[in-house]
DNA sequence: GCCATATATGCAAGTTTTTGCATAGATATA
DNA sequence: TATATCTATGCAAAAACTTGCATATATGGC
Protein backbone atom coordinates (compact mmCIF):
# COMPACT_ATOMS: atom_id res chain seq x y z
CA UNK A 1 0.00 0.00 0.00
CA UNK A 2 1.46 2.93 -1.04
CA UNK A 3 -1.58 5.58 -0.94
CA UNK A 4 0.11 6.48 2.59
CA UNK A 5 3.54 7.31 0.82
CA UNK A 6 2.08 8.45 -2.06
CA UNK A 7 0.52 11.33 0.31
CA UNK A 8 3.30 11.60 2.88
CA UNK A 9 5.62 12.19 -0.09
CA UNK A 10 3.53 15.28 -1.37
CA UNK A 11 3.28 16.80 1.84
CA UNK A 12 7.06 16.43 2.33
CA UNK A 13 6.98 19.20 -0.42
CA UNK A 14 4.57 21.18 0.70
CA UNK A 15 1.74 21.41 3.39
CA UNK A 16 -1.77 20.70 2.06
CA UNK A 17 -5.11 20.08 2.76
CA UNK A 18 -7.32 16.82 1.75
CA UNK A 19 -8.88 18.85 -1.21
CA UNK A 20 -5.02 20.33 -2.38
CA UNK A 21 -3.98 16.66 -2.47
CA UNK A 22 -7.08 15.45 -4.31
CA UNK A 23 -6.67 17.78 -7.25
CA UNK A 24 -3.31 17.51 -7.64
CA UNK A 25 -3.85 13.63 -7.76
CA UNK A 26 -6.29 14.89 -10.35
CA UNK A 27 -4.83 17.72 -11.96
CA UNK A 28 -1.21 17.02 -12.63
CA UNK A 29 -0.21 13.30 -10.78
CA UNK A 30 -3.07 11.14 -12.50
CA UNK A 31 0.04 9.46 -14.54
CA UNK A 32 1.20 8.31 -11.15
CA UNK A 33 -1.51 8.20 -8.59
CA UNK A 34 -5.28 8.17 -8.18
CA UNK A 35 -7.34 7.90 -5.60
CA UNK A 36 -10.91 8.89 -4.49
CA UNK A 37 -11.62 11.80 -2.10
CA UNK A 38 -13.08 9.83 0.53
CA UNK A 39 -9.76 7.39 0.66
CA UNK A 40 -7.99 10.46 0.90
CA UNK A 41 -9.56 11.84 3.95
CA UNK A 42 -9.49 8.25 5.75
CA UNK A 43 -6.36 7.91 4.56
CA UNK A 44 -5.36 11.33 6.18
CA UNK A 45 -7.04 10.45 9.60
CA UNK A 46 -5.15 7.21 9.85
CA UNK A 47 -1.99 9.09 9.34
CA UNK A 48 -2.68 11.89 11.79
CA UNK A 49 -3.35 8.79 14.18
CA UNK A 50 -0.16 7.16 13.39
CA UNK A 51 1.51 11.22 14.28
CA UNK A 52 3.25 10.86 10.80
CA UNK A 53 1.44 14.29 9.69
CA UNK A 54 -0.60 16.59 12.01
CA UNK A 55 -3.28 19.67 10.81
CA UNK A 56 -4.27 23.28 11.63
CA UNK A 57 -7.28 24.61 10.58
CA UNK A 58 -7.25 27.08 7.92
CA UNK A 59 -10.17 29.52 7.75
CA UNK A 60 -11.12 31.03 4.57
CA UNK A 61 -13.58 33.44 3.19
CA UNK A 62 -15.86 32.61 0.79
CA UNK A 63 -15.32 28.99 1.00
CA UNK A 64 -15.36 26.24 3.47
CA UNK A 65 -12.42 26.21 6.17
CA UNK A 66 -9.59 23.91 5.15
CA UNK A 67 -7.47 21.40 7.13
CA UNK A 68 -3.68 21.78 6.39
CA UNK A 69 -1.79 18.74 6.72
CA UNK A 70 1.89 18.95 7.19
CA UNK A 71 4.43 15.97 7.57
CA UNK A 72 6.23 15.53 10.59
CA UNK A 73 9.63 14.40 11.30
CA UNK A 74 8.32 10.64 12.13
CA UNK A 75 6.31 11.32 8.76
CA UNK A 76 9.83 12.09 6.80
CA UNK A 77 11.84 9.21 8.91
CA UNK A 78 8.44 6.73 7.58
CA UNK A 79 8.88 8.18 4.22
CA UNK A 80 13.05 7.72 4.37
CA UNK A 81 12.55 4.46 5.24
CA UNK A 82 10.47 3.66 2.51
CA UNK A 83 12.17 4.70 0.16
CA UNK A 84 15.05 2.61 1.22
CA UNK A 85 12.72 -0.30 0.09
CA UNK A 86 12.32 -2.00 -2.83
CA UNK A 87 8.86 -1.38 -4.77
CA UNK A 88 6.74 -4.03 -6.77
CA UNK A 89 6.29 -2.95 -10.29
CA UNK A 90 3.28 -1.66 -10.96
CA UNK A 91 0.03 -3.84 -11.37
CA UNK A 92 -1.73 -3.12 -14.52
CA UNK A 93 -5.31 -3.95 -14.70
CA UNK A 94 -6.80 -2.79 -18.51
CA UNK A 95 -10.38 -3.10 -19.07
CA UNK A 96 -9.83 -1.16 -22.16
CA UNK A 97 -7.56 -4.11 -23.46
CA UNK A 98 -9.70 -6.65 -22.26
CA UNK A 99 -12.58 -5.36 -24.19
CA UNK A 100 -9.87 -4.92 -27.34
CA UNK A 101 -9.15 -8.41 -26.60
CA UNK A 102 -12.23 -9.73 -26.97
CA UNK A 103 -13.09 -7.31 -30.00
CA UNK A 104 -14.49 -9.76 -32.23
CA UNK A 105 -17.97 -9.95 -29.95
CA UNK A 106 -18.17 -6.66 -30.62
CA UNK A 107 -18.86 -4.10 -33.62
CA UNK A 108 -15.94 -2.04 -35.53
CA UNK A 109 -18.15 1.01 -35.14
CA UNK A 110 -18.29 0.39 -30.83
CA UNK A 111 -14.41 -0.24 -30.69
CA UNK A 112 -13.79 2.90 -32.73
CA UNK A 113 -15.49 5.37 -30.82
CA UNK A 114 -14.31 4.05 -27.95
CA UNK A 115 -10.64 4.09 -28.67
CA UNK A 116 -11.53 7.87 -30.08
CA UNK A 117 -12.99 8.82 -26.79
CA UNK A 118 -9.90 7.35 -24.86
CA UNK A 119 -7.52 8.96 -27.59
CA UNK A 120 -9.42 12.46 -26.37
CA UNK A 121 -8.60 11.86 -22.94
CA UNK A 122 -5.19 10.88 -23.40
CA UNK A 123 -4.84 13.43 -25.75
CA UNK A 124 -5.48 16.16 -23.36
CA UNK A 125 -3.56 14.47 -20.27
CA UNK A 126 -0.82 14.94 -22.70
CA UNK A 127 -1.14 18.25 -23.28
CA UNK A 128 -1.69 19.36 -19.65
CA UNK A 129 1.71 17.19 -18.83
CA UNK A 130 3.28 19.11 -21.44
CA UNK A 131 2.15 22.43 -20.17
CA UNK A 132 3.38 21.60 -17.00
CA UNK A 133 6.94 20.47 -18.53
CA UNK A 134 6.86 23.97 -20.47
CA UNK A 135 6.65 25.80 -17.13
CA UNK A 136 9.64 23.70 -15.52
CA UNK A 137 11.54 24.43 -18.72
CA UNK A 138 11.39 28.06 -18.23
CA UNK A 139 12.17 28.31 -14.67
CA UNK A 140 16.06 28.98 -13.56
CA UNK A 141 18.30 26.43 -13.68
CA UNK A 142 18.77 26.21 -10.00
CA UNK A 143 15.35 25.49 -9.61
CA UNK A 144 14.68 23.11 -12.00
CA UNK A 145 17.51 21.52 -10.15
CA UNK A 146 15.64 21.56 -6.80
CA UNK A 147 12.64 19.65 -8.46
CA UNK A 148 14.89 17.74 -10.77
CA UNK A 149 13.08 14.51 -9.11
CA UNK A 150 9.10 15.54 -9.55
CA UNK A 151 10.11 16.39 -13.14
CA UNK A 152 11.90 12.73 -14.33
CA UNK A 153 8.28 11.53 -12.91
CA UNK A 154 6.97 13.95 -15.14
CA UNK A 155 8.77 13.08 -17.93
CA UNK A 156 7.58 9.25 -17.18
CA UNK A 157 4.03 10.43 -17.76
CA UNK A 158 4.62 12.39 -20.99
CA UNK A 159 6.35 9.42 -22.72
CA UNK A 160 3.81 7.21 -21.58
CA UNK A 161 1.10 9.13 -22.99
CA UNK A 162 2.78 9.75 -26.11
CA UNK A 163 3.18 6.13 -26.30
CA UNK A 164 -0.39 5.54 -25.47
CA UNK A 165 -1.08 7.49 -29.02
CA UNK A 166 1.30 6.13 -30.62
CA UNK A 167 -0.06 3.02 -30.10
CA UNK A 168 -3.33 4.16 -30.52
CA UNK A 169 -3.08 4.78 -33.85
CA UNK A 170 -2.02 1.66 -34.87
CA UNK A 171 -4.77 -0.09 -32.86
CA UNK A 172 -7.22 2.20 -34.60
CA UNK A 173 -6.10 1.32 -38.51
CA UNK A 174 -5.65 -2.19 -37.72
CA UNK A 175 -9.46 -2.25 -36.90
CA UNK A 176 -10.56 -0.42 -39.85
CA UNK A 177 -8.72 -2.99 -42.31
CA UNK B 1 -14.81 -4.39 -12.00
CA UNK B 2 -13.65 -6.59 -14.98
CA UNK B 3 -11.86 -9.01 -13.47
CA UNK B 4 -14.90 -10.69 -14.22
CA UNK B 5 -14.71 -9.92 -18.02
CA UNK B 6 -11.44 -10.94 -18.29
CA UNK B 7 -11.63 -14.03 -17.25
CA UNK B 8 -14.96 -14.24 -19.36
CA UNK B 9 -12.83 -13.27 -22.33
CA UNK B 10 -10.72 -15.57 -21.72
CA UNK B 11 -12.81 -18.43 -21.49
CA UNK B 12 -14.93 -17.24 -24.22
CA UNK B 13 -11.16 -17.79 -26.49
CA UNK B 14 -10.49 -21.27 -24.93
CA UNK B 15 -12.09 -23.16 -22.10
CA UNK B 16 -9.72 -23.19 -18.94
CA UNK B 17 -8.68 -24.37 -15.67
CA UNK B 18 -7.86 -21.48 -12.94
CA UNK B 19 -4.21 -22.63 -13.53
CA UNK B 20 -3.99 -22.08 -16.97
CA UNK B 21 -5.98 -18.56 -16.06
CA UNK B 22 -3.55 -17.83 -14.29
CA UNK B 23 -0.40 -18.49 -15.94
CA UNK B 24 -1.66 -16.55 -18.71
CA UNK B 25 -2.05 -13.73 -16.95
CA UNK B 26 1.40 -14.10 -15.89
CA UNK B 27 2.75 -15.52 -18.88
CA UNK B 28 1.56 -13.39 -21.35
CA UNK B 29 -1.18 -10.82 -20.05
CA UNK B 30 0.31 -9.34 -17.97
CA UNK B 31 0.69 -6.11 -19.29
CA UNK B 32 -3.55 -5.58 -19.58
CA UNK B 33 -4.45 -8.10 -16.26
CA UNK B 34 -2.87 -9.02 -13.13
CA UNK B 35 -4.56 -11.26 -10.78
CA UNK B 36 -3.59 -13.58 -7.64
CA UNK B 37 -4.23 -17.14 -7.81
CA UNK B 38 -6.77 -17.12 -4.91
CA UNK B 39 -8.65 -14.37 -6.83
CA UNK B 40 -8.98 -16.55 -9.96
CA UNK B 41 -10.17 -19.41 -8.03
CA UNK B 42 -12.78 -17.33 -6.05
CA UNK B 43 -14.40 -15.28 -9.01
CA UNK B 44 -14.70 -18.67 -11.19
CA UNK B 45 -16.89 -19.94 -8.13
CA UNK B 46 -18.58 -16.78 -8.18
CA UNK B 47 -18.92 -16.82 -12.18
CA UNK B 48 -20.65 -20.36 -12.06
CA UNK B 49 -23.13 -19.61 -9.14
CA UNK B 50 -24.08 -16.63 -11.86
CA UNK B 51 -24.29 -19.68 -14.56
CA UNK B 52 -21.66 -17.56 -17.10
CA UNK B 53 -19.49 -20.49 -17.00
CA UNK B 54 -19.54 -24.48 -16.08
CA UNK B 55 -16.94 -26.69 -15.27
CA UNK B 56 -15.67 -30.31 -16.24
CA UNK B 57 -13.50 -32.40 -14.31
CA UNK B 58 -10.29 -33.45 -16.08
CA UNK B 59 -8.41 -36.45 -14.88
CA UNK B 60 -4.87 -36.02 -15.23
CA UNK B 61 -1.71 -38.09 -14.60
CA UNK B 62 1.05 -37.50 -12.76
CA UNK B 63 -0.64 -33.97 -11.90
CA UNK B 64 -3.68 -32.76 -9.56
CA UNK B 65 -6.80 -32.95 -11.46
CA UNK B 66 -8.15 -29.97 -13.44
CA UNK B 67 -11.37 -28.17 -13.77
CA UNK B 68 -11.46 -27.30 -16.96
CA UNK B 69 -14.37 -24.19 -17.15
CA UNK B 70 -15.93 -23.12 -20.30
CA UNK B 71 -18.05 -20.05 -21.01
CA UNK B 72 -22.05 -20.67 -21.11
CA UNK B 73 -24.49 -18.69 -23.51
CA UNK B 74 -25.77 -16.82 -20.84
CA UNK B 75 -21.93 -15.64 -20.22
CA UNK B 76 -21.38 -14.28 -23.73
CA UNK B 77 -24.28 -12.42 -23.75
CA UNK B 78 -22.84 -10.81 -20.61
CA UNK B 79 -19.70 -10.16 -22.14
CA UNK B 80 -21.57 -8.62 -25.41
CA UNK B 81 -23.19 -6.49 -23.54
CA UNK B 82 -20.20 -5.83 -21.62
CA UNK B 83 -18.58 -4.86 -24.25
CA UNK B 84 -21.29 -2.08 -25.30
CA UNK B 85 -20.56 -0.13 -22.62
CA UNK B 86 -17.99 2.52 -22.42
CA UNK B 87 -14.58 1.49 -19.91
CA UNK B 88 -13.08 4.03 -17.85
CA UNK B 89 -9.66 5.01 -18.85
CA UNK B 90 -6.85 2.25 -16.65
CA UNK B 91 -6.27 3.90 -12.89
CA UNK B 92 -2.77 4.07 -12.59
CA UNK B 93 -0.97 3.75 -9.39
CA UNK B 94 2.87 3.58 -9.39
CA UNK B 95 4.69 3.01 -6.37
CA UNK B 96 8.32 3.46 -8.34
CA UNK B 97 7.25 7.02 -9.51
CA UNK B 98 6.20 8.04 -5.93
CA UNK B 99 9.60 6.52 -4.78
CA UNK B 100 11.58 8.76 -7.28
CA UNK B 101 9.44 11.72 -6.62
CA UNK B 102 10.70 11.72 -3.06
CA UNK B 103 13.92 10.94 -4.48
CA UNK B 104 15.88 13.81 -2.85
CA UNK B 105 15.16 12.18 0.67
CA UNK B 106 17.23 8.33 -0.82
CA UNK B 107 20.72 8.26 -1.88
CA UNK B 108 21.25 8.15 -5.75
CA UNK B 109 22.63 4.65 -5.54
CA UNK B 110 19.10 3.57 -4.14
CA UNK B 111 17.53 5.34 -7.01
CA UNK B 112 19.93 3.89 -9.38
CA UNK B 113 19.79 0.42 -8.52
CA UNK B 114 16.25 0.07 -7.60
CA UNK B 115 15.71 1.45 -11.63
CA UNK B 116 18.10 -0.87 -12.64
CA UNK B 117 16.43 -3.78 -11.07
CA UNK B 118 12.58 -2.37 -12.64
CA UNK B 119 14.69 -2.35 -16.04
CA UNK B 120 15.46 -5.82 -16.09
CA UNK B 121 11.98 -6.81 -15.18
CA UNK B 122 10.61 -4.37 -18.11
CA UNK B 123 13.27 -5.82 -20.23
CA UNK B 124 12.49 -9.31 -20.09
CA UNK B 125 8.70 -8.95 -20.33
CA UNK B 126 9.59 -6.66 -23.57
CA UNK B 127 11.59 -9.94 -24.18
CA UNK B 128 8.45 -12.51 -23.86
CA UNK B 129 6.53 -10.00 -26.00
CA UNK B 130 8.63 -9.89 -28.23
CA UNK B 131 8.48 -13.56 -29.06
CA UNK B 132 4.68 -13.83 -28.58
CA UNK B 133 4.93 -11.48 -31.48
CA UNK B 134 7.18 -13.09 -33.82
CA UNK B 135 5.34 -16.24 -33.49
CA UNK B 136 2.45 -14.32 -34.05
CA UNK B 137 3.68 -12.91 -37.57
CA UNK B 138 4.43 -16.66 -38.61
CA UNK B 139 1.28 -17.80 -39.20
CA UNK B 140 -0.81 -17.78 -42.17
CA UNK B 141 -2.79 -14.32 -42.90
CA UNK B 142 -6.08 -16.44 -41.97
CA UNK B 143 -5.09 -17.21 -38.73
CA UNK B 144 -3.75 -13.63 -38.22
CA UNK B 145 -6.93 -12.19 -39.06
CA UNK B 146 -8.71 -14.23 -36.21
CA UNK B 147 -6.42 -12.83 -33.15
CA UNK B 148 -6.33 -9.90 -34.68
CA UNK B 149 -7.77 -8.46 -31.75
CA UNK B 150 -5.60 -9.92 -29.02
CA UNK B 151 -2.56 -9.48 -31.25
CA UNK B 152 -3.86 -5.13 -30.76
CA UNK B 153 -3.20 -5.67 -27.24
CA UNK B 154 0.21 -7.47 -27.66
CA UNK B 155 1.26 -4.24 -29.17
CA UNK B 156 0.01 -2.37 -26.80
CA UNK B 157 2.40 -4.26 -24.34
CA UNK B 158 5.10 -4.11 -26.47
CA UNK B 159 4.94 -0.23 -27.48
CA UNK B 160 4.50 0.56 -23.49
CA UNK B 161 7.27 -1.55 -22.55
CA UNK B 162 9.00 -0.07 -25.02
CA UNK B 163 8.50 3.48 -24.33
CA UNK B 164 9.24 2.42 -20.06
CA UNK B 165 12.58 1.26 -21.44
CA UNK B 166 13.39 4.97 -23.14
CA UNK B 167 12.08 6.38 -20.27
CA UNK B 168 14.48 4.95 -17.88
CA UNK B 169 17.45 5.25 -19.55
CA UNK B 170 16.71 9.16 -19.58
CA UNK B 171 16.04 8.71 -15.77
CA UNK B 172 18.99 6.70 -14.80
CA UNK B 173 20.90 9.80 -17.10
CA UNK B 174 19.13 12.45 -15.31
CA UNK B 175 19.71 10.65 -12.13
CA UNK B 176 23.24 10.07 -12.43
CA UNK B 177 23.71 14.03 -13.21
C1' DG C 1 18.16 -36.74 0.40
C1' DC C 2 16.76 -31.91 0.49
C1' DC C 3 15.06 -27.77 -1.44
C1' DA C 4 12.97 -25.10 -4.86
C1' DT C 5 9.69 -24.81 -8.31
C1' DA C 6 5.71 -26.33 -11.05
C1' DT C 7 1.08 -28.17 -11.13
C1' DA C 8 -3.57 -27.62 -9.11
C1' DT C 9 -7.05 -25.88 -5.88
C1' DG C 10 -9.12 -23.67 -1.95
C1' DC C 11 -10.60 -21.26 2.92
C1' DA C 12 -10.32 -17.43 6.12
C1' DA C 13 -8.97 -13.13 7.70
C1' DG C 14 -7.36 -8.78 6.92
C1' DT C 15 -6.58 -4.57 4.13
C1' DT C 16 -7.71 -1.44 0.49
C1' DT C 17 -10.76 0.64 -2.57
C1' DT C 18 -15.27 1.84 -4.33
C1' DT C 19 -20.00 3.32 -3.97
C1' DG C 20 -23.63 5.64 -1.88
C1' DC C 21 -25.00 9.10 0.98
C1' DA C 22 -24.57 13.62 3.36
C1' DT C 23 -23.70 18.66 4.22
C1' DA C 24 -22.99 23.52 2.80
C1' DG C 25 -21.68 27.94 0.79
C1' DA C 26 -19.71 30.07 -3.72
C1' DT C 27 -19.38 30.76 -8.46
C1' DA C 28 -20.44 30.06 -13.26
C1' DT C 29 -23.70 29.31 -17.03
C1' DA C 30 -27.85 29.07 -19.58
C1' DT D 1 -33.50 31.80 -11.47
C1' DA D 2 -32.57 27.21 -11.83
C1' DT D 3 -28.77 23.94 -12.65
C1' DA D 4 -24.20 22.60 -12.67
C1' DT D 5 -19.72 22.71 -10.99
C1' DC D 6 -16.23 23.93 -7.55
C1' DT D 7 -14.64 24.14 -2.86
C1' DA D 8 -14.23 21.28 1.36
C1' DT D 9 -14.99 17.39 4.39
C1' DG D 10 -16.74 13.08 6.20
C1' DC D 11 -19.44 8.33 7.57
C1' DA D 12 -20.89 3.68 6.47
C1' DA D 13 -21.45 -0.35 3.80
C1' DA D 14 -20.11 -3.14 0.10
C1' DA D 15 -16.92 -4.94 -3.12
C1' DA D 16 -12.32 -6.10 -4.49
C1' DC D 17 -7.88 -7.52 -3.49
C1' DT D 18 -3.96 -9.28 -0.59
C1' DT D 19 -1.87 -12.23 2.80
C1' DG D 20 -1.47 -16.30 5.36
C1' DC D 21 -2.37 -20.84 5.60
C1' DA D 22 -3.36 -25.55 3.76
C1' DT D 23 -2.96 -29.82 0.80
C1' DA D 24 -0.82 -33.14 -2.59
C1' DT D 25 2.03 -34.98 -6.37
C1' DA D 26 6.03 -34.36 -9.64
C1' DT D 27 10.33 -32.77 -11.38
C1' DG D 28 14.88 -30.76 -11.55
C1' DG D 29 19.07 -29.25 -9.38
C1' DC D 30 22.72 -29.50 -5.73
Amino acid sequence: MSLKHAILVLLETEPSSGYDLLKQFKNSLGYFWNAKHQQIYQQLKILTKEQLIVSEPEKQAGKPDKKIYKITSKGVDELRSWLNEPVEPNKINDSLLVKLYGGHLASDENLLSEMERHQQIHLSTLNKLLSIEKKYLSLPKSVQDKFKHPYLTLRRGILGEQAWLDWSEEAISMIKK
